[in-house]
DNA sequence: TCGATATGGGACTGATCTAGTCCTGTATAT
DNA sequence: ATATACAGGACTAGATCAGTCCCATATCGA
């Protein structure tokens, strides 16, 4: 289902929560507001800091603010910041040196690379601003590029003939 | 890592291959080509045969050919073949009614079926011919796109000021 | 300086999902 | 009739995920 999981799902709305209140919370704030868990949210945020999606404030008062500002933010930093680098195959992630051991038979290798561009790209389009304060731009956009890639495909379906 | 499953990367190099030999094969000559083990290839078969990826021919002689041209098979099709409806998070998935518990916090709804959506469509884009005989057309054009989201993000990087 | 508060990092566990195999039934060509 | 090949689903070991808990460290305020 090409589905991220809960623990990513959950950082999204912590971090378009974040986004949208605009102020530092500790972590015990933020789980109560977005209904997570405590300890899930804590070791989310915890997470988002290494990643260097939000900044920490230690000790009394201290708590977590988002790093920059909401459209400076894609949603792929807080994907990749809980899951690792988006990779969708294991032969197209290139942190790890694992060549595909069907190399000869992988012809499709450098397919995946395109494949995972595209994903990464559709990502990265969208920031956290996008989510907090959705606006209508985008989506045109989004629907429109979907509909010449139909188009495209039909265009090709009525080109041949099929039994 | 948003990874596909194994299953699919395998279903993937099985329909790109069908698409290149251009001729029915039993499943077992597939699996040696591919040197996919032969039971995980022939369920894999049957799958993409359930969704009309495929065209299937019972009995001796029998085996496995692509339903349409290789430029009229989206690259997603194969990928919801194996996997399901592609949906990032379970809240957007429209196939299944579970109306999200966290409702009234979850103002993130309505853009993870934008985030959805631009992931469908990138996939989408991609066809079987794609995979199986590359052009250079379609990645110039998806390393534009990736330019442009880069460079708004950096656009607005600069717009602001940050502590 | 002390104590309360909050994050940092990681160990640990039960539940779920995935990869892969195997078996029985059905259709088809020779 | 028989060999071949797909259809469908049951089953299992291993990996991954979600979630909790604990202890160390940093910081604010009295």
């Amino acid at each position: 289902m090409l589905r991220i999981s809960k623990m990513t799902d959950y950082a999204v709305v912590l971090a378009t929560h974040l986004a949208a209140v605009e102020e530092p919370h500790a972590a015990r704030d933020l789980a109560l507001q977005t209904q997570i868990p405590e300890p899930t949210a804590s070791k989310l945020l915890k997470k988002l800091t290494r990643a260097g999606v939000v900044v920490s404030q230690r000790g009394a008062k201290g708590g977590y603010a988002l790093a920059r500002s909401p459209e400076q933010i894609g949603i792929h930093e807080v994907i990749e910041a809980i899951e690792g680098p988006i990779a969708v195959t294991e032969c197209s992630d290139e942190t790890t040196d694992s060549s595909c051991e069907y190399e000869t038979n992988c012809g499709v290798r450098a397919n995946w690379q395109r494949i995972n561009l595209a994903v990464q790209n559709a990502l990265s389009v969208i920031t956290l601003a996008d989510m907090a304060f959705p606006g209508a731009a985008e989506l045109v956009l989004l629907a429109r590029s979907s509909e010449e890639a139909k188009q495209r495909r039909e265009a090709s379906l009525r080109s041949s003939d099929i039994h």
